[in-house]
DNA sequence: GAGGATACTATGCGCTTGCATAGGCGGGTG
DNA sequence: CACCCGCCTATGCAAGCGCATAGTATCCTC
């Protein structure tokens, strides 16, 4: 009924568990976290979370579905929103599953999540329609792999966060650290690091590796052109 | 199984156990491993572990020092090679760590391996350095900021290389994976997904939220706790 | 208000864990 | 030879774990 940020205290305790237990989880891992503290933390008895969920892996299960369920959210909103900003609804992903921002870092380099990390591809995917419109010379490789990247390395700062805050020289989850995270983004974002004479040049460099199979990879699966 | 380095055989007991510590911590992560399986997989006893070892943690220690180890000879390698390409030094990198990607994965976003990371972003303030020289116009923030979040950025790729795998339709690892993903980089660092004067006008706005505390950021910044 | 489902607690069992302790083996040194 | 000191194993234990079972309170339905 209430689906606009109750307290923890108004929450069902079904909810009060889950919530728990992505904190924990995100704070442990799922191995070192244990269902006796997340249900002290939830303020329930530990019978209570497994008549609920039955076994701890159904718990975790029960987390990613929720965060899927957060961000799946979040995709109407965004599409409902003004077209602008690709890169800001990233932001507003983080800031959204904030919280559950270290259980989503440990889901995701787990290889978990995927859902998540899919329907983040996607909004990236359709950013990159509209710039590819403007765009004059073709692509070096296809839309979506160019978004399943590009989403990777956003989702890298909030992935990251304690090295990037460390080398930012402020938490970037501050205020300061944020709007300085924000400029270095746009930095980043508007200002590449390879000029497209660079570009095409290592390309070539690496179709030239490629067919004499490398140094550094030893398998001769190809026939060398000599 | 063709690596680079010695036969397992051949190494000291010490270093067999710290190597399959290395690949359970990374597969299980530190609270699910077990000491019991580790030495089984190095092929000695449990108490020779702790004979080495002393403890579980130290072990653990003296993992993240061996990757940091690791880490700083590929930096002595980079330095005396050429200083053409800053961005296959971490291509070079991911290549020497790869049998420990998954354990390096784990300790940067629990936070760890601040040596790794802290040693990847100077090599890219390195690079950036030369690539200032050639700017015209002033960056939006400092060399080092900008230089922790392209790091952050280029780790991403292994430490969500499942993920990755799966959105370019083959495995990173694997040799069209490779290439793919090369291309898919080269295109992303030569291509801004930001004009110039969309990166200005986000930034004016950027300043602009700033000064009234933000919509966007009000749910994130606050959450109440007990 | 009886009856039954649902929400919740108390207690405990079997198992695995990290860690400790005691002892065996082998090669240098006097 | 005796000695000893690293390397290594076997055995065990206290603690903490997930999970099960039995029992109590609370609420909904007819």
């Amino acid at each position: 009924m209430t689906t606009s940020r109750p307290d923890p205290e108004d929450l069902t305790a079904r909810a009060r568990i889950r919530d728990a237990a992505l904190r924990h989880f995100g704070e442990h891992g799922f191995e070192g976290a244990t269902t006796r503290a997340i249900a002290e933390t939830a303020g329930v008895s530990p019978g209570l979370l497994r008549h609920h969920f039955g076994t701890k892996q159904k718990l975790r299960e029960a987390c990613d579905a929720h965060l899927v369920k957060l961000i799946s959210r979040i995709n109407e909103q965004a599409g409902a929103d003004t077209p602008a900003s690709g890169m800001n609804y990233v932001a507003a992903s983080m800031a959204a599953l904030g919280p559950y921002q270290r259980y989503l870092a440990r889901a995701l380099t787990e290889g978990r999540a995927e859902p998540v990390f899919d329907a983040m591809a996607q909004m990236s995917e359709q950013w990159l329609a509209g710039l590819d419109e403007r765009r004059s010379d073709p692509p070096f490789a296809d839309r979506k792999a160019r978004a399943t990247v590009g989403t990777a390395m956003a989702l890298a700062v909030g992935i990251l966060h304690e090295h990037v805050s460390r080398g930012l020289g402020a938490d970037v989850s501050s205020q300061e650290g944020a709007h300085l995270l924000a400029l270095t983004l746009l930095d980043l974002y508007s200002h590449p690091w390879l000029s497209p004479e660079e570009a095409a040049a290592y390309r070539d460099a690496l179709d030239k590796t490629r067919a004499d199979t490398g140094a550094t990879l030893r398998s001769a699966k190809e026939h060398p052109d000599e």
